[in-house]
DNA sequence: TGTATACGTCAGCCTTGTTGACATTCCAAG
DNA sequence: CTTGGAATGTCAACAAGGCTGACGTATACA
């Protein structure tokens, strides 16, 4: 590896995107993309006084109406007094409505009140423009190759949640 | 846009990709995917005491050896104040080197220690593995588009930055 | 009845971002 | 030579949003 060459690229195959340069062009590129693309929602979010933690919360609870709080705790990947501190605010401001569970009552049922989904769909709106300009820029091809990259590099947890949510609405 | 689909879509050509539905899968992808691309980094830096924000710096100190702090704060897309806190913790610990500049005396030109290089390689290492991982199982087309849309996701001027440091050492 | 689960909450800590104010050093233009 | 502005560093204060730990309540279930 202080050749600068991955281990593959030695062995028999032409493998030249698997040098440690090219693997560098892919981290930078995951870096310098990434911001971009929550440029626009930033944006958004700080006239409404919120961060990107309350944009999180309520995209996951659009896509899946009626979803608990355990369960979007696991999709976000944070603890339940961080998701706490994000989702009272959203309730009290009357963006999020959380209902007590018909059949478990311990659990809370999170939903978007009006206003809520006035604001989710104007972050969406944001994000889904550049996503559109870049994907048409790229085309057809590339998106699937980069959908396709981007699965692989999940951890193995966050793409069942992934391929879970594609199942559900897709 | 209410129905779902992008105004492309509706137009003559069949823009399957650009509906909203695939365009909020991207944006899922991107989500669950960076979660994965800092993930093993993360836990190293953890160990070492230090955040994102250092591996950042280090990182691109490494990639151009010798950059001014000014430049490293375009790039970072931070406030000078951010920057110079880590920074001040990397040069008290021993991991980088500010030497005032020659022609400049103004100007700081930012250099990694053995010790800091070390970490540096520590981390991407880690970081190339998870990369590596994707790319092989994604194959070389997928990559190619996985990068040219990356690439079109970014601000103009982020994509200036990329572009530059793919020349500088592509 | 006792244990586990789901959720909320309080307190405190850390990293990393922000703004504002101010000092220093130095280049360059007048 | 002086002065304006650029590059840098530093102090202070603050906020968002992570974290841990501890505790309480309501519910479910064995």
């Amino acid at each position: 590896m202080a050749d600068g060459r991955s281990p593959q690229g030695i062995s028999g195959e032409n493998l030249l995107y698997l040098t440690d340069e090219q693997l560098r062009q892919g981290i930078e590129a995951m870096f310098f993309a990434y911001r971009g693309f929550t440029a626009d929602p930033d944006r958004i979010l700080a006239d409404h006084c919120y961060g990107r933690a309350h944009h999180r919360a309520i995209h996951f609870i659009n896509r899946a109406p009626g979803t608990t709080v355990n369960n979007l705790l696991r999709i976000l990947g944070v603890t339940k007094q961080s998701l706490n501190r994000v989702l009272r605010t959203l309730v009290e401001d009357g963006l999020v409505e959380s209902r007590i569970g018909a059949q478990d009552k311990r659990e809370r049922h999170l939903y978007l009140t009006e206003a809520g989904a006035a604001l989710e769909s104007q972050l969406s709106d944001a994000q889904r423009a550049r996503m559109r300009t870049a994907y048409r820029e790229a085309g057809p091809e590339a998106v699937a190759g980069f959908r396709k990259v981007l699965e692989a590099m999940m951890d193995a947890d966050m793409r069942r949640a992934y391929k879970r949510l594609k199942e559900q609405a897709g």
